[in-house]
Order: C-alpha cells, then sequence, then structure tokens
DNA sequence: GAGCACTGC
C-alpha cells in the first residue's frame, strides 16, 4: 500500500476531519444537461407511416416542457425578423432538437425552399441528434431528418434537416463554395470554439457579406461570449433560453493544494462518509494521475468499508485512450452498498456523460497541447482551467437532481482564473486550415474574416510550410498540387506524401502507413508486466519494421492483422501484440476513403506495389520524407539526436520501436513533442544520404550533415 | 530509460 493510502485509512478510523472545505459565498450555479437519450429509441430499423406518427405524438407531450417550446413564437419572430440570431442556451433547454424543427415548419409554410444545416462538433452528437429529431418529427433518419458524418451519411433528396459534423459542412464549402444547398445554418454548441467552428463562423461571415445576403444563420451557445458573437455578425440579437436547472452548491477548499491526488482521494472518502448516496465524478487532468487515483482507491476502499459502515467505493478510470470496453464501465451503475467513483479527464466535461452523479471532485487542472510555430513542436502542459470550463464541470453535478461540486482549489484561485479557455485556434498549427482559405481563393489571409486571427507569425509559417510542400507558388496562389493536397481529408503533410507516393508509383503501401497515423493509439502501451515480452513479439514479428522504425513497422502489423480471417481470431492476436482492434477496424475504413480520394484524384486504378522487396521500403520512406522533411535530426557522436532544422536536442520516445537502437545515422519522426524533453514519435531510420538529396533543406542542415559524416 | 488532454475530414 502506498504511503498516502495509509495515512488516509488512519484518518478515516480516528474520524477526524480530513478536508477542511468552506462553503462557498458565491451565488449557487445554474447548470446544464444534456437531452435524456432514449437508448431503446436509438433503432434504426424502418418503421411505417402510422408508427412513426403515433410515436411522434407521444413525445409531442415531452417536448411541450421544454423551456424553448413555451417561448416558441418570441423566438422565432426574432429568427424570422434577423438574418443572424444568437441563441444562449443552457444545454436543458432543448435548444438544439426543437429550434431546428420550428424553422423547419417555417420553411414549409412560407415555401422557402433549401435544407437547414445544424453543425455539431462531435459525430456522436450529431447522429443522436438527428435520430432523436426524426423520431420527433415522425419519419425515419435519412428522410426528412437526416445527418452526415465521416464514414457514415443518412441523407436523402428528401432531407430538409441536417445534423452534420463541423468538419463535414466545411467540406461542403470547399465543394460548393457558396453553401446554394442550404438556407439556415445552425451552429451548435459554439462556445466550444473549435479550430473548425471557428472557420465556418468566418466563412459565414463573408457569405452573407457577399454571395449570400439570403442565407439566415443561427449561433447557438452554453452562456457567455454572446457579445463576440453578436459583434462579429454585425450586431446580431442575442436571445437567452432558460434551461432545466437543479441547484449544486460550491464548496472551495480553504488552503491552497499540495497534492491534487492525495486531495482528492481524501475528498472521495469524506463524500463517501457523510454525504447521502449517489456517484462521485472526479476531474483530474491526465492518465498519470487518474491511474495512480484509482490505483489508491481500490487499495484503501476496502479497508474503510471493513471497520466503517459506509459504501464500499468502486474506483473507475475514464480518459479516451482507454481501450472501450473499459471505458464502458464507467455507464453500468454499481449495485449493492456501493458508491462510484470515476476519475475522468476532461473526457467527460462534454463528449461522455455519466448517469447517476451526485458529486463533482474538480482539481482545477487540465491538460493542453500547445504549438510552437517557430520549433514546429507541441508542447504539453498542465494548466489551470477557466472559470467557464469549472461551470461545464460543476454542472455534471446536477443533472439529475441537486447536487454538490467540491474544488479542490481557493475561491481567491477561482476567480484569478481566466472567463473563458483559450479557444483551439489561438495555439493550433493552422497549416490545414490556411491551406482551405488558399483553395477558396482567398489571397489575403492575414485580413480575412477571421472569428478569432490565429497571428501573423501562425499564418506566416503556415504559409511558408505550404510553400514548401509546394501547395502554393511564388505568388502564393495555390498550385494544383495544393488543389489536390486540399482535397484529401489529411494534414497537409500527409497529403504531400501521397501526392509524391502516386508520383513514384508507390502509392498503396504510403496509404496504408498514413492510414495507420491517421488514428490515435494503434499500437497500445502494455503493462509494465507484459512489456519486453509484447516488444519481443513485436520485433519477431516486423522484421522490416526493427531494421527500419515504425512507420514500417505499422505497416506491417496492419497487412498482418488484414491477413487474419475471423474477427474472432483477429480479436486474439491483437491482444498478444498490444495492438488496438478498434483503431484496425478505423485504419481500415481510412484506408478505404484514401484509396477512393486517391482513385478519383489520380484517375487511375490502384497500383500493384507491395512492400515486397529493400528498395520499395525505400522509395516508401523517401515519400514520407517529402512531407516530413523539416522533421529529421541526426546522431551526435555522443549518440544523442540534434534536429535538422535548428540543432535542438531531440530524445526518440520511449514509446517508439527504435528507442533502444542507437544505430541510426539519422532519423525521421512525424511527431515532435515536448513534455520533459523533446520527444521524436513515429520514428524512421534515414541514411544520411537520403537527407542531402532534399532540396528544400537550408543550407546549415546541408552542412550540419556534411560535418557529420 | 519515459509515459499525450480532446476532437474532425
Amino acid at each position: 500500500m502506498s504511503s498516502t493510502g495509509s495515512i488516509l485509512v488512519k484518518d478515516q478510523k480516528r474520524g477526524r476531519k480530513v478536508h477542511p472545505f468552506e462553503r462557498s459565498e458565491s451565488k449557487v450555479v445554474e447548470f446544464v444537461e444534456n437531452l435524456p437519450n432514449d437508448e431503446d429509441e436509438l433503432e434504426n430499423q424502418r418503421l411505417g407511416r402510422n408508427e412513426l406518427k403515433r410515436r411522434a405524438n407521444e413525445l409531442l407531450r415531452v417536448r411541450k416542457t421544454f423551456p424553448v417550446h413555451q417561448n416558441k413564437e418570441e423566438i422565432m419572430k426574432y429568427i424570422r425578423e434577423n438574418q443572424v440570431a444568437i441563441l444562449i442556451g443552457e444545454t436543458g433547454s432543448g435548444k438544439s432538437t426543437q429550434i431546428p424543427q420550428f424553422v423547419l415548419d417555417d420553411l414549409y409554410a412560407s415555401g422557402t425552399r433549401g435544407a437547414i444545416a445544424v453543425t455539431q462538433p462531435r459525430r456522436v452528437a450529431a447522429i443522436n441528434l438527428a435520430t432523436r429529431v426524426a423520431q420527433e418529427y415522425g419519419c425515419n433518419v435519412g428522410e426528412q431528418v437526416g445527418y452526415s458524418v465521416r464514414f457514415d451519411n443518412a441523407t436523402s433528396s428528401k432531407t430538409r434537416l441536417k445534423y452534420l459534423t463541423d468538419g463535414m459542412l466545411l467540406r461542403e464549402l470547399m465543394m460548393h463554395r457558396d453553401l446554394k444547398e442550404y438556407s439556415v445554418v445552425v451552429i451548435d454548441e459554439a462556445h466550444e470554439r473549435t479550430v473548425l467552428t471557428d472557420l465556418i463562423l468566418g466563412f459565414l461571415k463573408s457569405l452573407i457579406d457577399g454571395p449570400r445576403p439570403d442565407l439566415k444563420i443561427i449561433v447557438m451557445s452554453a452562456t457567455l461570449q454572446a457579445e463576440k458573437f453578436s459583434s462579429f455578425f454585425h450586431n446580431a440579437p442575442i436571445l437567452f433560453v432558460e434551461g432545466r436547472k437543479f441547484s449544486v452548491d460550491q464548496y472551495y477548499l480553504g488552503h491552497a493544494c499540495e497534492d491534487v491526488v492525495d486531495s482528492m482521494v481524501r475528498c472521495c472518502c469524506q463524500i463517501n462518509q457523510g454525504e447521502q448516496m449517489g456517484d462521485i465524478l472526479c476531474f483530474l487532468p491526465g492518465q498519470e494521475e487518474i491511474d495512480k487515483a484509482v490505483a489508491i482507491m481500490n487499495k484503501i476502499a476496502p479497508c474503510i468499508a471493513d471497520t466503517t459502515a459506509v459504501p464500499l467505493m468502486v474506483a473507475l478510470p475514464l480518459y479516451a485512450a482507454l481501450p472501450p470496453a473499459q471505458q464502458a464501465l464507467v455507464f453500468s451503475p454499481v449495485k449493492g452498498f456501493k458508491r462510484k467513483i470515476v476519475f475522468s479527464t476532461n473526457i467527460a466535461e462534454t463528449s461522455v456523460t455519466i448517469s447517476g452523479v451526485k458529486f463533482v471532485i474538480d482539481s482545477g487542472l487540465r491538460k493542453v497541447k500547445v504549438w510552437r510555430h517557430q520549433l514546429g513542436l507541441a508542447t504539453l502542459l498542465t494548466v489551470p482551467i477557466s472559470r467557464a470550463s469549472a461551470m461545464q464541470r460543476t454542472g455534471r453535478a446536477g443533472r439529475e437532481s441537486e447536487g454538490k461540486c467540491f474544488r479542490l482549489y481557493r475561491e481567491a484561485d477561482y476567480n484569478q482564473l481566466p472567463q473563458q479557455t483559450e479557444p483551439e485556434i489561438a495555439r493550433s498549427d493552422v497549416t490545414s486550415p490556411v491551406l482551405m482559405l488558399k483553395r477558396y481563393d482567398i489571397d489575403d489571409i492575414v485580413n480575412w474574416t477571421w472569428f478569432e486571427n490565429p497571428g501573423k507569425e501562425a499564418l506566416v509559417l503556415a504559409l511558408q510550410q505550404l510553400y514548401e510542400l509546394q501547395a502554393l507558388d511564388d505568388a502564393g496562389k495555390i498550385t494544383s498540387r495544393g488543389k489536390q493536397m486540399a482535397l484529401l481529408p489529411l494534414p497537409p503533410q500527409m497529403s504531400s506524401v501521397l501526392i509524391h507516393a502516386h508520383e513514384i508509383k508507390c502509392l498503396s503501401p504510403a496509404i496504408d502507413i498514413v492510414a495507420c497515423l491517421s488514428v490515435d493509439n494503434f499500437l497500445l502501451n502494455p503493462p509494465p508486466e507484459l512489456r519486453d515480452e509484447v516488444n519481443e513479439r513485436r520485433l519477431a514479428l516486423c522484421s522490416a519494421g526493427k531494421k527500419h522504425g515504425d512507420l514500417i513497422m505499422m505497416k506491417e502489423l496492419f497487412d498482418f492483422a488484414s491477413q487474419i480471417n475471423t474477427p474472432r481470431e483477429r480479436l486474439e492476436w491483437c491482444k498478444q501484440l498490444c495492438v488496438s482492434h478498434r483503431a484496425y477496424k478505423n485504419i481500415a475504413k481510412i484506408k478505404q476513403q484514401l484509396t477512393n480520394y486517391c482513385k478519383h484524384l489520380f484517375k487511375q486504378e490502384q497500383d500493384e506495389l507491395t512492400l515486397d522487396t529493400n528498395t520499395n521500403i525505400t522509395r516508401v520512406i523517401k515519400c514520407f520524407l517529402s512531407g516530413f522533411a523539416k522533421n529529421t535530426a541526426i546522431r551526435m557522436p555522443d549518440r544523442s539526436y540534434r534536429t535538422v532544422l535548428t540543432g535542438e536536442p531531440i530524445s526518440i520516445h520511449p514509446s517508439s520501436l527504435l528507442f533502444l537502437n542507437t544505430h541510426c545515422p539519422a532519423i525521421m519522426y512525424t511527431e515532435y513533442v515536448f513534455t520533459a524533453k523533446g520527444y521524436a514519435r513515429n520514428v524512421t531510420r534515414l541514411e544520411l544520404t537520403w537527407l542531402q538529396e532534399i532540396a528544400g533543406l537550408g543550407a546549415v542542415a546541408k552542412q550540419t550533415i556534411t560535418s557529420n559524416e
């Protein structure tokens, strides 16, 4: 047992109050809530007209209880009379399901042509909303009401109300630049400020000020930022819609928190001892803290339950990298005299909803990836959350009844937090967005209608990167190569790899590897006790990967998995090699999609090159080098690596197959992240001569290479 | 010899 654990048990036995919380002076929070989700109703079967109508009538009673329904006429008056309307409503208001239906009725009533698009940041949300609204509307999904997300399109010529991811709407913007198909576009969850929603807002503004003066826009957001949306759209009117509210009391820590995991475990014990039944949701910044908290909890909980008459605490982790089966555990209720405690990352803040939660404990921290444009490097930082985020986390305690939120920081700390989370676009690589704008023939990128301008430095470096990838010409206009890159559903570097692969006739293996790199966590981290064993197995299986590195190994593993006939055997094989089966299936889908795009793009049948010989492997690696020339490093005499571009020290990430291999003269990597130090991920071995062949590399880099030979 | 939050085409 860890020392933290034993101290805690002692404290519990003495019955000492371990956590000096103070009752907050501040106002009770009004929290937000998602729509109830009838799992049974999510079935995908086609129903007859009468049955559909009957069900829709049943649902109408429920719909009429929504606050938006009671204010329907007033809301619709605003929407009819204004080209742009900003709708602020908490998530229990039913705005995402009801408003689009009101608008649809209006379209039919007024005989207006065109459809309604409702964007969502996430795929599941788009699918669930469309399914729900189709039922309310009394049709099957894909008829009048449908959805469109990557790999799944449920729309038809009948569809007038379409829920789609914002990535999908951007794609439609690239293809049909005026969005002629739509008379109304609704941007939902705009407050989340994803890069893609921000881009859509910019495009919509240029549309209504230009070729689409008739287009109606509704921006829907949960609380705050209303003025920013309003002033962006020429002071559009703002409407507030009430949500369903349960109160959540907030408590703060009386002193600064020293060890967040320790404090959180103590707080759980205190709730377990002193509060009524109800599950606890704990927000921690990352996997490391979560695994630690779960381990401590599961050690001490049985002792505490044995010695005192309190519920047995059952601790469960939740983060995106967790296998689906383990993720599913947090959704099933615990039976008996037990209390479920979920330790989660930000995933439970917006993406995932757990029922039964009555208490929230908030560490006030999150992990954030910040892009350093100059270095072409991502840093991963643990930072304090914003006040908006704290409110959102708090709201998770009161979805079903009144709840309590314990914040592991002082009220004074809370008051110092920034109002809003910094929008993603301000800390991201904007190469891909800039390529989109260029594809849209925007000449002046810096003065475009940005909802949030990412800044001149970011834009200039993105333009430079695109120029180096030959997506732009000397005049800064998009080239035909750039147009091809913009069409592929990939980051520009990866698109560049595929175009080059086509040129030197090794498209098929390149697609496989790009597909592997497009999913997260194809290779899982083996648990420490199995690590050596799994590594051995992988190395034994992947002879080419052993020599050339991670990219080639992924290709080998993907090929092996594809050759297995039954899903059951494949699942077992994945387990043996600690490979994600879910990721494998996604790779197969992406491979299919990329293959289709390439056939269309290059107007040819798939080539037949395989990865049999060494020359082909070299060729494939050189394709990647064409997209990732900047992501290379050279081995120094002391065996460390330094980046070719800036001479920064860089280490091969321990998750790489080449981690132990000290014999690479040079390396290429698809990702450069800074945590404790600079790490190269997805590493491939290079020969120095290959680096010298790269035209785009600067003279300094070449000098380094030569002097090192 | 270390350990990456989340999402999208």
